[in-house]
Formats: C-alpha cells, structure tokens, sequence
DNA sequence: AACTATTTATAAGA
DNA sequence: TTCTTATAAATAGTT
C-alpha cells in the first residue's frame, strides 16, 4: 500500500511496528469518523497498542455504545434479545445521566466521611481471589437483571416516537483520547 | 474516493447512504484486522448502523476490551488509575474465563429449575423505575469495586512476567458478527 | 515528520 | 445486491 506491497502478518521490525501501528490507527479512526459523519452511524472504537495503551475513539460514546451491545445484543438470556429502542436516544440518554448523577453522590457520600461505610463496600475486606471473582460475576448479572428491567419500563413509558435519533442534530463531539497517564 | 471525490457530510440519498454503510464497513472492519495483524494490536468496533443493527467486532472480544478500558482508563474513582499489567494477558484471560464458566453455571441452575429463585433475581419485582436506576448504579459501584479489588490481587500474584503478550502465538480467531436478529 | 511511488479503497455505474 | 472501473485516498519505504 505504498512503496511496495506487503503481506498482512505480524511486523517483526521494532521501529517499523510502531510506525505502521501510528499511521493506521490514526487511518482507522479517520475512517470511522467519515463512516458516522457520512451515515449518520454511532461508532466505538478501542485499541490496545503494542505497549498495552489504550486508545479510544467513540461517537457519542464508548460507554453509550458499549451498553447498547449489551442490552441489545450480548447481555441476558440467550433467547430474550432485546432490541435497542427506535426512538431510544434521548430517554436513554436521561437514564445515564440520571445513574451517572447518583454514582457521583453515592462516591462523594462515601469518600467524604471515612467512618461511614456502605453496604457495597462491605464485602471487600478479607476476601480471596476466588470469591471476589465470583462475586464480581453476581454482580455482573445482577446488573444485567436491572438494566433490562429498566429498558422494559422505559420501553412501555415511551409510547409513540417523538424523533428518531437518526433526525437529531448531529453534532459531532468527536471523543478523541489516548491514555498516556501510565 | 473513486469516481469522483465526495465531501464528508451526511449523505442524504437513502439507497447511497445505505450502499455507503455497507462498504465502508467493511472496510473498517478490514482496516482493524489488518493492523491488528501486523502490529498485534488488540481492537474492538461497535457500529449501530441507520437502521440501528450493531455490527461489532473484536479481537480478542468486545467485552474484554472494553473490562480493559474500563478498568484501565476509565472506571473507579479519578484518582485510582490502574494501568493495564504488562505481563497480563495469560492472567487476565484466565480470570475471564473462570468469571464466564462461574457466570454460565449460574445461568444454567437459575434456567433449568424456574422454582430456584437466587438472591440476585429477588429485587426484580415490583420495583419502580427510579429505585431501579438507583440499583443498577450500587451494582456498577459495587462491580467496580470489586474489579478493582480483583485487579490488585493480580497484580500481587504476578510478580515476574513469564512472556509478554505481545509474545505469545497470535490465534487471530476474529470474532465478527452481526445482530441481524432484530 | 515529510515525501512519493504504489497499492488500496471506494463512488459511480452496470 | 454484487461486479466493474476510474479515480481518490492510504500508506510502505525513503529522506
């Protein structure tokens, strides 16, 4: 793709590698950032670099998107597949905030007052690999149990569609970053 | 880009915009597993398209980088950034399996017997939306925390690295799907 | 970081 | 849709 052509298998040159992996993942991201602007789709992108950083791109969000897969496609029962709501966007995007609202007071709440202490901090003392792992995992599918209640209560509040999110102002806040801090 | 040059905004002719979507995708898609290969490089897309299908792909998965992004980038307090370990793939994938088998064993008692009810499923009735969100959010809080706890668990165990990740033999089994489902 | 010779990607057309 | 092809864009090797 260039000077000459190359075989698509790993770099074995060092100093090439880091190249080749600086040109073509700024290619990839401008990529994905002509595919959403161009069709108005919504796209995540995160790669691990050679040297375990992660870069990620995400319109409207990595989170936003992440979650979606989930409840529309990954999370839950192999059978009950929940679609993404057709004219999901906003009331979606009022439930984040909402949780993201309740997660910072509950983190301040917690970290103002040392000797108060909640009970989801509770199990963390003491316990072993094993048990946190399994613990971690019941979490997760508690989780997974609340959210897709919520999306059902939100799908039989929001009757009739008022836009879709398709029509709404695409204004492309382009979520850029590296994580260069470690 | 071929027979004449376009400028990038949103095309408004359905049958292009459509025709556009598909092959831009995969070229995307093409593009991630190419630097994939050459550089090693772990990646992972979500693209909801017009219609809103998510398109995904991931190597190794999704899920996995998207724990990594979390955890590493993003997830738990500003303060406590945890960088990704530098021996850790063959750890890390080892406690992802053990979650999913942990996770599958979970899933398959609470489907095969519908009277066995387990403490997880029992908040799931009769709650309403906003105590919903508010438990949805201790979960994440609680998972967070408990990842955390997990990661620095790892950290300790592992003392010298066995081989780097970027070391060991690339099994490019790339994990491409389409949710056409719904 | 820039530069180009080439290879790829792709817009339009069939 | 899928294929063809003229042209734009991406990029490998070089400076």
């Amino acid at each position: 793709m260039g000077r000459r052509k190359i075989e698509i298998k790993k770099i074995e040159k060092k100093s090439s590698l880091q190249v080749t992996f600086s040109k073509r993942r700024t290619g990839l991201f401008r990529k994905a950032s002509e595919l959403s602007v161009l069709c108005g789709a919504e796209i995540a992108i995160l790669v691990q670099s050679p040297a375990n950083k992660i870069y990620s791109y995400g319109h409207p969000s990595v989170e936003t998107l992440f979650h979606r897969y989930q409840t529309g496609g990954g999370g839950g029962a192999a059978s009950s597949i929940i679609p993404y709501r057709e004219d999901g966007r906003s009331k979606y995007d009022e439930a984040v905030k909402k949780l993201e609202i309740v997660k910072r007071s509950m983190k301040q709440e917690s970290n103002s007052s040392s000797n108060t202490r909640f009970w989801w901090d509770e199990p963390m003392e003491g316990m072993e690999l094993y048990e946190l792992e399994e613990y971690a995992e019941a979490m997760e599918a508690l989780k997974d149990n609340v959210l897709r209640r919520v999306d059902e209560m939100e799908k039989q509040k929001s009757i009739a569609a008022s836009a879709s999110m398709w029509d709404l102002d695409p204004t492309f806040q382009i979520n850029y970053q590296d994580f260069d801090g470690f």
